[in-house]
This record gives structure tokens, sequence and C-alpha cells, in this order.
RNA sequence: GGGCGAUUAGCUCAGUGGUAGAGCGCAUCGUUCACAUCGAUGAUGUCGCAGGUUCAAAUCCUGCAUCGCCCA
């Protein structure tokens, strides 16, 4: 066998993958040796997702968790699988359409887009699990699971094992229907003009941008005026003056169209004699401006603007708190698209009704949805180009606030301008869509959140689930007791369908059977029809898993209506209008037949899709098969880990406690390890607008996977930022390179001629039973490590060891070994601390570790793959010889001291110096007697003669012993006593700091013992090495 | 504005009360004998500032400053 000089991960890594994958490495159960199991949930990431960084990261974690439990004989299950993305992939999958010349999405309607994205998802669909393996991960892949798996037209292709989601989706969807945990409501949404749906708080990005804010009057009603003061700190006037309006300043003109009211604090004393009174919004036709309250709450900021705040409670989510509050009606202004609502009656009538309900006339909220308040000629307009023309109206009508302009021309008096602030405001913009979210008032789906939250924080509180880092629980009560509502309802087509049902409601209080006879005629029918307006009432609607379900409720639902209707048959079709126009035509037809078997009644399915994350929030046991009675719900339900960003702590996280609390009463998890984002090395967001974007796929090809999950493992320091730098990825192949040359050095050296050697070796060298203790302390540094989550601790760890000892000191030590009495010994141990670095270094670099596993036994007689190697449990406290500890380190500092004093003096590196023994004590003397040989050979010492120290040497200090290097006309004088009194400042320092320590009663009192005692032996081993070097300096001084 | 966090070597960061650390970078030297993706040696710190608790503070507490993140 020989060895190349380095590895070669891109011509190994994708071999090496196949081998586990050919031997099922990686299967659930696989080398489990005993009943505990371990199971992790992948964070399933997108069905459209290509790996970034940040997976890279997340999954070097999971993957380093799950290989170390594996090897340890855990029971393991390393769930993998996708989520479907609702509108990632809906959005793929049209410009998919768009690229290749295909129908639009509309075009081709529902069924037929779905076939799309199905195909969609069966060629593209499982790019991520891809990357995920070149990354070396160790997922159960025959298992990959997908949230929309079972759902209508779903092929199989990329989840042929998956389990039913679909049935677990909408199960839990009745299920929680019916206990009342899911409701349908008006209410104010992130909507997405450009997608027309409904989006999740996460799928929105605050971004600050240069915004303005724009200063109006509202006149008060029927011209009223009022003085208005303004006060200093101290409470004296800095402004008086009457008014007969109020100054209001808004970022968004374009919603005063629906304002409702205009709220000041109540303790706002500017403003206490104009509360309760009306004013005017400066904004449409003048004959048919709006009036509107002025109320108190405690939202509006005295010190922000003027302190006083329009209150547009269908397009803010402040205001619509207030208009809630104080029963302000909510005007939606827009429509899908964000465009100035162009329906409904004319401006007038719809001002004229607006105007009744402020001045207290009662109303629905129905009503309210269907009054359109945006003046004619702005209808239709584009949010901002309304913004642009309200903002010229106001302006014209001198209703601006007006300031002289604060640049004004050379030599003339300053303008009166409009007040415009030139201010950042943050704007939220739909993360995929990349146009400007507009609160919006819509009828949605939601969770009764607050109803199942106690459960999910209790858990979290009685540490039956435990967050880290520990911040992460704060914000994670933080948010539970603060809970909203959450919308789980979607405007898309790939998704869930909601399994609710809608139809007419026929019922009609005002009917009138003019025979009295429970039946129906054809005038009365007509009446029905017509007058009662039935079709502009609210509809019927039952949930249940599909259309059979809900039939019964339907029936009985006109059971009571007169004779023959409430014997229709129940029919579903595609909409509400398909609906009214298939009940007019039943009834046309009846009139015509008179055969009452022939009489529908139609229903109409919600169109809408739940939230992506209402499915993956069940991923903990939609995985597993839930709801049936699975084997492997039974084994590894709850599951052990999850391990995430700490972005979606809220989105998903505490979505996934709550409901699986809420449907089996059990956490899904007991420990959840968030971490950050990865960043660039200077701690920047990576974008492509920035250009700072790492690709874990070219790291990969250029440095290989071990190096990237080495670095990630080395920055997981927990709660820490994520900063990756090329350098350090870099840094972390050269080390792979590293522990492969030492390999390469061992086969050299005939270290794998023998057989393996599985049990720790009981060799007599110093040198062998020290790195065999070494060896003991790094395994159970590793294994704490690994088991407190602190990856960086792990990865460090063994850094320092594979490079900083066996490299450095004991393959130098062992080289003088190979050809002496030790020769055998030395080869079995060097096999045994190799293997040791490939099994410690596995869960962290997979790929290299089992290349070696398998070139260092070429006899073949490895028991298994290193990937299912048994973990070691052997214990520093037996295998440590605390001589040979001593002994090392004695000959590493003397080492070291001699190659420092060499260097420094110029010594040239390849001359070999003789060395003086002066003092020794016993034990120096055998550490330097059984240790001479590698002393000489890595000091470039070619003899050691017992004698006092000569003039003009070096001194050297060392434990117990003192020794000196003859280097007269060699050394600088100047220059050694220089560094020497350095060294001896040093020294004095920590020496004054013990003995003041020492000195101090309250010390010798208060303090552990240990530290006393510990104290104590440093300051005497100072004292003495303090001595030698001041002795050191007499002599140079005599010299000089 | 509210909440959470950070501030340690030139850079990136560890360090949960007991002698300030690592990697990278830098400087000097060194290629027959595992590795130049390497080796040897070295320089670099008022641990953000000010108080407090303690025998003892980078570490705990308080305030301040600066910078992040989340929420409004």
């Amino acid at each position: 066998m020989t060895m190349d000089k380095t590895f070669d991960a891109a011509q190994a890594e994708p071999r090496i993958y196949a081998k586990w994958e050919e031997a099922g490495a990686f299967k659930a159960g696989a080398n489990a040796s005993r009943s505990e199991t371990f199971c992790v949930m992948i964070p399933p990431p997108n069905v459209t997702g290509a790996l970034h960084v940040g997976h890279a990261f997340n999954n070097t974690v999971q993957d380093m968790l799950v290989r170390w439990h594996r090897m340890r004989g855990f029971d393991t299950l390393w769930q993998p699988g996708q989520d479907h993305a609702g509108i990632a992939t809906q959005l793929m999958v049209e410009k998919e359409l768009a690229k290749t010349g295909q129908p639009k999405r509309i075009e081709l309607g529902r069924e037929k887009f779905l076939e799309k994205v199905w195909d969609w998802k069966g060629q593209y669909g499982s790019t991520i699990i891809t990357q995920l393996k070149r990354l070396g991960a160790s997922a159960d892949w025959s298992r990959n699971a997908f949230t929309m798996a079972g759902a209508p037209g779903d092929p199989r292709t990329g989840h042929e094992n998956s389990a039913n989601f679909h049935d677990a989706v909408i199960k839990v969807f009745v299920d929680m229907y019916e206990k009342g945990l899911i409701y349908r409501g008006k209410r104010l949404v992130n909507w997405d003009p450009h997608f027309e749906t409904a989006i999740s708080d996460l799928e929105v990005e605050n971004i600050e941008v240069a915004g303005h804010m724009w200063h109006f009057k509202y006149p008060l009603a029927g011209g009223e005026t009022y003085t208005y003061i303004e006060r200093d700190e101290d409470g004296n006037i800095t402004l008086e003056e009457e008014r007969d309006y109020i100054s209001i300043a808004t970022t968004r003109p374009e919603t005063m169209l629906g304002d409702g009211a205009v709220a000041v604090h109540p303790s706002d004393e500017r403003y206490a004699p104009i509360v309760g009174k009306l004013c005017e919004i400066p904004v449409g036709p003048k004959e048919l401006r709006r009036l509107i309250p002025i109320i108190t709450d405690q939202y509006p900021d005295k010190n922000f603007g003027s302190g006083a705040v329009k209150i547009t409670g269908a397009h803010d989510f402040n205001d619509y708190q207030v208009a809630k509050r104080n029963e302000i009606p909510l005007y939606r202004l827009m429509d899908t698209k964000g465009a100035m609502r162009d329906d409904g009656a004319s401006y007038a009538t719809c001002a004229a009704r607006a105007m009744e309900i402020s001045k207290g006339a009662g109303f629905y909220e129905a009503e309210i949805d269907s009054l359109n308040l945006v003046p004619d000629e702005l209808r239709g307009l584009d949010r901002f180009e309304a913004r642009e023309a309200v903002i010229a109206q106001i302006t014209r009508d001198g209703l601006a606030v007006m300031i002289p302009d604060p640049n004004p021309e050379e030599g003339t008096d300053p303008q009166m301008i409009p007040y415009v602030e030139n201010k950042p405001i943050m704007q939220p913009f739909g993360d995929r869509s990349k146009v400007v979210i507009e609160p919006m008032l819509t009828d949605q789906w939601f969770v009764d959140a607050e109803k199942i939250v106690g459960p999910a924080l209790d858990a979290v509180r009685n540490g039956e689930t435990k967050i880290m880092p520990e911040a992460g629980e704060k914000t994670y009560f933080h948010w539970l007791e603060n809970i909203e509502p959450w919308c789980i309802s979607r405007q898309l087509w790939w998704g869930h369908q909601i399994p609710v049902w809608y139809g007419l409601d026929l019922e009609a209080p005002d009917f009138r059977d003019d025979e009295g006879d429970g039946a129906i005629d054809l005038v009365e029918m007509g009446r029905l029809l017509v007058e009662t307006r039935m079709v502009h009432r609210d509809d019927r609607y039952h949930c249940a898993p599909d259309i059979d379900g809900v039939t019964g409720y339907f029936k009985a639902g006109i059971a009571n209506l007169p004779t023959p209707l409430n014997a229709a048959r129940i029919v579903e079709v595609e909409d509400r209008h398909a609906a009214i126009e298939a009940l007019a035509s039943t009834l046309a037809q009846y009139a015509m037949t008179e055969d009452p078997t022939q009489l529908i009644y139609p229903i109409w399915r919600d169109a809408d899709v739940l939230d992506t994350w209402f499915s993956s929030g069940l991923w903990p046991i939609g995985t597993l098969g839930w709801p049936e009675d699975t084997a492997e719900m039974a084994k590894y339900f709850p599951g052990d880990v999850l391990v995430t960003g700490f972005d979606i702590l809220f989105f998903w996280v505490a979505r996934m406690m709550m409901m699986q609390l809420a449907v089996t009463d059990q956490v899904p998890f007991h420990t959840v390890y968030l971490h950050q984002l990865v960043r660039d090395e200077k701690g920047k967001k990576m974008s492509k607008t920035t250009g700072n974007v790492i690709d874990p796929l070219e790291i990969i090809d250029t440095y290989g996977a071990d190096a990237l999950r080495f670095t990630n493992a080395a920055m997981a320091a927990m709660g820490g930022v994520l900063k990756l730098s090329e350098d350090r990825i870099k840094g972390y192949r050269n080390f792979g390179t590293k522990i492969w040359n030492a390999t390469r050095f061992a086969e050299m050296n005939g270290v794998f001629e023998g057989p393996v050697v599985t049990a720790p070796p009981q060799p007599e060298h110093t040198v062998n039973r020290w790195i065999i203790g070494e060896t003991a302390k790094i395994r159970e540094l590793v294994d704490e490590a690994f088991e407190s989550y602190r990856f960086n601790d792990a990865a460090l760890g063994l850094y320092g060891f594979v490079w900083g000892k066996v490299c450095d000191w004991y393959v130098e030590f062992a080289k003088p070994l190979f050809d002496g009495e030790h020769a055998e010994e030395t080869r079995a141990t060097m096999r045994w601390v190799l293997d040791q670095c490939y099994i410690l270094l596995h869960p962290i670099m997979p790929f290299i570790t089992e290349e070696l596993w398998d070139l260092t036994a070429p006899q073949g007689d490895r028991a298994k793959l290193l990937v299912h190697t048994d973990w070691p449990s052997y214990r520093a406290s037996d295998l440590v010889d605390e001589a040979a500890d001593r002994e090392m380190n004695w000959v590493i500092d003397l080492i070291e001291a001699i190659r420092s004093s060499r260097t420094q003096m110029g010594v040239p590196v390849g001359l070999k110096l003789p060395m003086v023994l002066a003092e020794a004590d016993d034990a120096a003397r055998t550490a330097m007697a059984r240790n001479e040989a590698l002393i000489f050979k890595l000091a470039r010492i070619e003899s050691l003669t017992e004698a006092p120290i000569p003039k003009g040497a070096i001194s050297l200090p060392a434990q117990g012993a003192l020794f000196g290097l003859p280097l007269e006309g060699v050394i600088d004088i100047g220059k050694e006593k220089a560094r020497l009194e350095k060294a001896l400042g040093k020294m004095e320092k920590e020496i004054g700091g013990m003995k003041g320590r020492l000195n101090n009663p309250k010390f010798i009192a208060n303090a552990d013992p240990e530290v006393v005692v510990e104290t104590r032996e440093n300051l005497a081993r100072a004292e003495e090495e303090a001595e030698k070097v001041r002795a050191a300096v007499t002599r140079l001084a005599a010299l000089g």
C-alpha cells in the first residue's frame, strides 16, 4: 500500500457515500445494539430548495448527533423529508410554464395545474436531497417524507415510502374544527398583492426603506376652532394659536380614504378640547367628505409626529387594534391585487352610509366590507398611484401643513412648502414576491392558538422540553404568552385543500308560506329567490374529511325547508357562483317538470389551501405514519432532538409543540437546539444582491465535505454567531491532510502490518503509556461535549489532540522507538491511537475517517465499517498513568525551552549542541535518562555531561533540574539578559499575586481548600524557577 | 419605544468566580528522512466604560456607551 500525499475528497466522497448506502448503513435501527432509541426529525427543507450554508450547518449538527448515537448502538432514526412550500412551488411552476410557453395557471385550471406541479416535483423536487448526501448526511432516505404525500394526484415520485401526510393533515383539521380550535373569520392578515394570498409572518421581511411622512390638516366639523397650546418640559408655553383643524402625520396617505377615526392619547392636553368632536377627512369630493370622530386611546405616542393618529383599521395592524377597542368601522380600500377598489356602489352612496355610521348608526361587519369609500376618480388606481393623487389633492386644497422652505433660494425669502419629512420607515415585503405587503381584511381560517398554548408553555416551563440556548426559552415564553390567532388559509392551489363545504342559506326568516301547507309553490319559490335576497346572506358551511362526511350535515340543514326543497339531493359544484346558477336552474326545471327527485341543493368546497406550516407542524407524527398505529410511531415518537434555526422558533417549533400536544398529548422532542443564521466572515447576511453568498457545494468541491463539516462543528458554540470564512474552511481541510499524513507515516513504518488492535494496548514505554492516557482524556471530552451540544468543544478538542498531541509529539517521540526494544508495542499503540482518532472524528468528518479506516486494515480484518464501529467507553481514570503524564510533560517543556533559546540566540537549526546538567533531582534524572534519545533528536542536542553551568552558557531551568547550553561566543549577553529579565518579571508578578492571596487570612478562610493547596504548590514551583532564573542573570552579569 | 443578546489579540471567535486562550493573519528561521495543505520560534490584551458584590471578577449585580437581532 502506498498512500497518496493528500486525501482526494472529490474522488473519494461519492464512492464512500455509495458504500454506506449499499450497506444500508443509515436505515432506521441500523447498528442498534441497545433498546434506547434516538430519533431526529429533519426540519423539512422546501421541495424547491437548494442547499445553502444554513442547511449545511443545520444538517451537519444533526448528522453529528445521529452518527454519534448510531455508533453508540442506539436504535437511531434520522427522518428526512421535504415540505411542499405552497407559494414557492406554485411560483416555480408558473415560471416554468411561462418559460416553456405553456398555458398560464388560470388558463390551465386547478386540476391541470396541479398535475403540472406534481410533474415538476417529480422532476426537480429531489435536488436538495442529492445535495444533503454530498454533505454526508446519514438520514434514512428510504423513508423520505413529503408534506403533500397522499394528496389527490400524488404520483409518489421521490417520496415513495412517505407516510400519508394528507390524511394526517385533514384529520387534524377536522378534529380541531370539531373541538372548536379552528374557526373562520374576517381579520386583518398579511396580504401579498402579487400572489393574491394571505401569507404568514414568516414570509414577510421587514425592511427599512427611505420613506416620507406627510403632515395634513383634518378640518374640524362645522368650522369649529380651539386653542392649540404647546409647552416645553418646564410647562412654559412655546406655541399658542387658534386652530380649526387637527394635524395628522402619515406615511401612507392613500389609506386616509378608509379612516374611521382620529385618535389621541387620553393624557394629551393639546387635544383635550376637541376629543369627542368630528373632523373631516381632507380628501375626496368636497361636498361628500366624510366626518370621523376624534377619540382617545393608549396607542398614540404624544411625542411622535403631531401626537394624533389617523385610524385605518382595515389597512394597519396597530390601527386594527385601536379600531377593535373603540368599535371603529373597518373600511377596506383595496382589492386582491393591491389596487384601489373598483366595485360596489358609487362613492356618494357609500360615503353617505359611512357618515351615518360615524354619527352612530348601527352596522354589520359584512355591510362595512361592501362599502367602497374610494372616490370614483381614484378607483382602479394602483395603491402607489393613488397615494400621489391623494397628496396632490390635499395640497391643492391647501390642507397640507406648510413650513418655510429650509433651503431657500439665495437672497429670497423662504417660500412656504408642504411639510414632508424624509425618514426611514420599516416596510413589509413579501419574501418571494418582493412587493409591499398590504394588511388586508379578508375571510380566513384561524387556529385559536390561545386555546392550545397552555400545554406547550408548561412543557418548557417544567423542563419536559428543553430549549438551548436558554435565551430561546425566554423568547418562546414571550411569544406564546402573547399568542395571536394563527391564520392557516392560503389563497393558493398547491396545498392541502381545506375540508370545508359551503351551501347557500335557504332559511328565509321573512319567507311566507302563503297557503301554510308546508309546501312551496312556484309563486313562493320565485319570491324566495328574488325577494329574500338569500344569495346575499352568509353561507352555511360544514367540515368533514370528505364530501360524504358533510352531506349529512347539509341534509339536516335543509330538512326544515318547505317541501319539496327539503328533499333536494346534495350535489357538489365548482364554487358559489356555480351554486347559485345550479340552484336557479334546478328550480326552473322543477317549475317545468314538477319532479321533486330532480331538485338539487348545490354545495361547493372551500377553494383555499392550508398554510404549509400547518402541515409541517405535524411533521413529528405525520412522518411516522400517524394517525395509523404504526410500529415507527410506537418506537420513535416522541423523538429526541430538534435542530433548527432561531428564526423559526415561533413559526415552527412552538407550533409543533402546540400541535403535537393537542393531538397526542405528548411533546414531540425533549431538546430543541437552536442556532443562528449562517453569515459571511464579516457577519453580514448572505444575499445575492450583496454578492457574498457562499455556496456550500462549491466549498465541498474545493475543500471536501469534511472540511465544511468540521468548520460547522467548530463554529457551533452554543448560541454563537455563525460567521463562515473560507480561510477557516481551508484550515480544517489542512487538518484532514494532517491526520492523513500521520497515517501515511504510520503506514511507512509498518504500523498496519499486523492484525487490528481493538482493545487499548498495555505498553511499557512512557511515551506509549502517555498517549493512551491522552486518548482516554479526549474521548471523555468529546463525549461530554456532544452530550451537552457543545460541538465546538468536541471539534476543537479533537483538533488540538490530533494535531497538537498525536502529530506534534507522539509521532515525533515514536520515531526513535521504531528501531528499539519497544518497536512492537509502539506500532500497536500507534495503530490503536490512530483508530481512536478516526472513530472520535467520524461524526464530524465521516468521509476521510471512513477512508482511513479502510486503508489502515490492509488485511481486511475490520469487524464493521467505521460508520457502525462501536464508540469507545474507556475512561481516563483507567488509562491515564500519572507518572507517564508528568514525565512526558517534563520532556515536552524541556524540548520547548531548548528550542526557544536556540532560536532566540540565533543558533543555526542544523547545529547540534552539547548540553550540561547542573542540578537534577531523582525524578528529573530518571526522566532525562529514559527520554534522552528523543530529547536529543527533537532539540538537536549531541551530548549531555554533568557539570556546573559554564560561563557564557544559557541556563535552562526545568522542574527539579537545571540545564545549560554552553554558547560562549554565540550568545549575545545583553539579549539573553533581557530575555531572562523579562521572563523573571512575569514570574515575579505571578508570585506577587499568589503571595498576596496566601497572606490574606480571608483567602485561607473562605476559599475552596483545593484552591489554597493548588496556589501553594504553584507558588513553590514558581519560586523555584524564579530562583534559577535569578541565578542565571547573576552568572550572566558576572560574565558581562 | 419594548424585549433579547453582544462588546476578550490585527481578524474570526472560545472561555459560568481561582495563573487570559484557539484558529487565521503577521514576523524570523527551516525543504533528503509523514505532511510546505508542513515544521520551529516569536510579537501582539487596562477582557467597552464606571461603580458594586466577593478572599478573589473577563465571568455575578447596577448604570452608561456602542453594535446586533426580534417585536412594535
